[in-house]
DNA sequence: ACTCCACAGGAATTGAGGGGTG
DNA sequence: CACCCCTCAATTCCTGTGGAGT
């Protein structure tokens, strides 16, 4: 048999099956979409329409059903001769406001977005080392050289952080700099408690109208497998059970169709691996661990040294079946594993961060305990202790220890 | 009913490090 | 090159908390 084959004897079209993909027909968000239309249609009077705020959890179709809906708009405003302009930026990995007008003024400056229709022919400004003022002037600037209405898709708003300056300048730049564009805001947030923590100033403007998406339901996600498999897959290649499970994996744990579709894109990446002609539960549950394996290592790549060993630590409580554990236990074993691996200890309050870091990440669970005096914090992993394992052992410092304590 | 423990987590600050500008 | 700017892990200091103990 050769190393190489051409085709495939499972997928038809792969890339269906990824998370860029956007199908023509959205399943399931109809009501979502009538009212977001509703909302944006003051532009084709030639008015400024109101900031959206717009949340629900990850993967219920928040920046597809933008994308759509936008795509929409530009046609209509085309027709209607009306001048309108969308920046899209997904502010995942920018950490302050700094970082987002930076990537603002690049956006504009580099349409790699087909969405993004502005364009100028400026060069794009270093992502580091300039003053703030100055890259606050650049994006001023640039808002200058246009007109009509710019709405700024700010996806992801909630990676940002608390540092929330250009949530309140983008919506009153036109008024303080005198411009002619209208600057509508749309801000996407997977995270209902990101509207909380907003100034009260920033919430007013940003809040203006907000939006709502449902996690989908078992049923629901089962028709976007449908609709993404029969162009994505061979015909008969999944056993009828494949589909119904992967829709329950998601729907009980996330309700995410992101998550429905890599469980379902995973399973079969298995079978074709193995030669094995049409997908099984065998492969779903399969791919199941091999993606919460994904998640502790993609978690893993944003820790720091420290983080790592903290996780170690966690592991080796999790070993001798000591979890949940208390804060405190935690520390105190870490500061143990720390001296045995000649690192230095840190401080109790940066310990709670990096605890936070990994419950964040998915990979630990936090349980709040309020048994009077003193609450206090228990941890334990949400992942299988053996995707934790296989991953801490691919760290040389590491490696010996886990050897050692899975024996 | 009132105190107070023992911890969680917010705010401010530091210091090293990367980069830009003139 | 000197000087300025942002970033990020980490520290220090501090306030908030809620029911068990009295």
């Amino acid at each position: 048999m050769s190393r190489f084959e051409v085709g495939s004897t499972i997928f038809t079209d792969k890339d269906i099956l990824s998370e860029d993909w956007i199908p023509e027909q959205l399943i399931g968000r109809d009501d979502e979409l009538d009212t977001y239309a509703e909302v944006l249609n003051p532009v084709l009077n030639g008015w400024n329409p109101n900031n959206i705020f717009l949340y629900g959890r990850t993967g219920v179709g928040k920046s597809a059903s933008t994308k759509e809906i936008l795509t929409e708009l530009l046609d209509a405003c085309e027709k209607a001769d009306i001048s309108l302009n969308v920046v899209f930026l997904n502010c995942n990995g920018l950490s302050s406001s700094y970082q987002v007008a930076v990537h603002l003024v690049n956006e504009m400056r580099n349409s790699r977005y087909s969405l993004t229709t502005v364009t100028t022919e400026l060069d794009p400004i270093s992502e580091t080392g300039l003053p703030k003022k100055r890259v606050f002037n650049e994006l001023i600037n640039d808002f200058e050289n246009l007109s009509g209405n710019v709405i700024c898709v700010l996806d992801e708003v909630d990676k940002v952080g608390s540092d929330d300056e250009i949530l309140y300048e983008l919506p009153r730049a036109s008024t303080n700099y005198d411009l002619d564009v209208n600057i509508s805001v749309i801000g996407i947030s997977n995270d209902f408690k990101f509207r909380d923590g907003l100034s009260a100033k920033v919430r007013d403007s940003l809040c203006e109208e907000e939006l709502f998406f449902d996690p989908y339901d078992a049923t629901e996600l089962q028709q976007i497998l449908k609709q993404r498999t029969e162009k994505a897959l061979k015909p008969d290649v999944l056993n009828d059970d494949v589909i119904p499970l992967c829709s329950a994996f998601a729907a009980n744990d996330t309700g995410s169709a992101r998550q429905a579709i890599s469980l379902l894109r995973k399973a079969c990446e298995i079978a074709e691996r193995n030669n094995i002609d049409i997908v099984s539960e065998t492969e779903v549950r399969e791919a199941e661990t091999q993606l919460q394996i994904e998640q502790v290592e993609e978690g893993m790549r944003s820790l720091t040294p420290q983080g790592k060993l903290i996780l170690l630590t966690i592991s080796i409580l999790a070993v001798n079946d000591k979890l949940p554990a208390r804060t405190k236990t935690i520390y105190n074993r870490y500061q143990t594993i720390a001296d045995h691996h000649n690192k230095n200890a840190l401080q109790r309050r940066r310990t709670h961060d990096h605890l936070e870091e990994l419950t964040s990440q998915g990979i630990l669970t936090l349980t709040d305990n309020n048994q009077g005096r003193g609450n206090y914090n228990t941890y334990t992993i949400d992942v299988e202790l053996k995707s934790i394992l296989s991953v801490l052992k691919t760290e040389q410092d590491y490696k010996e220890h886990i050897q050692r304590l899975t024996n």
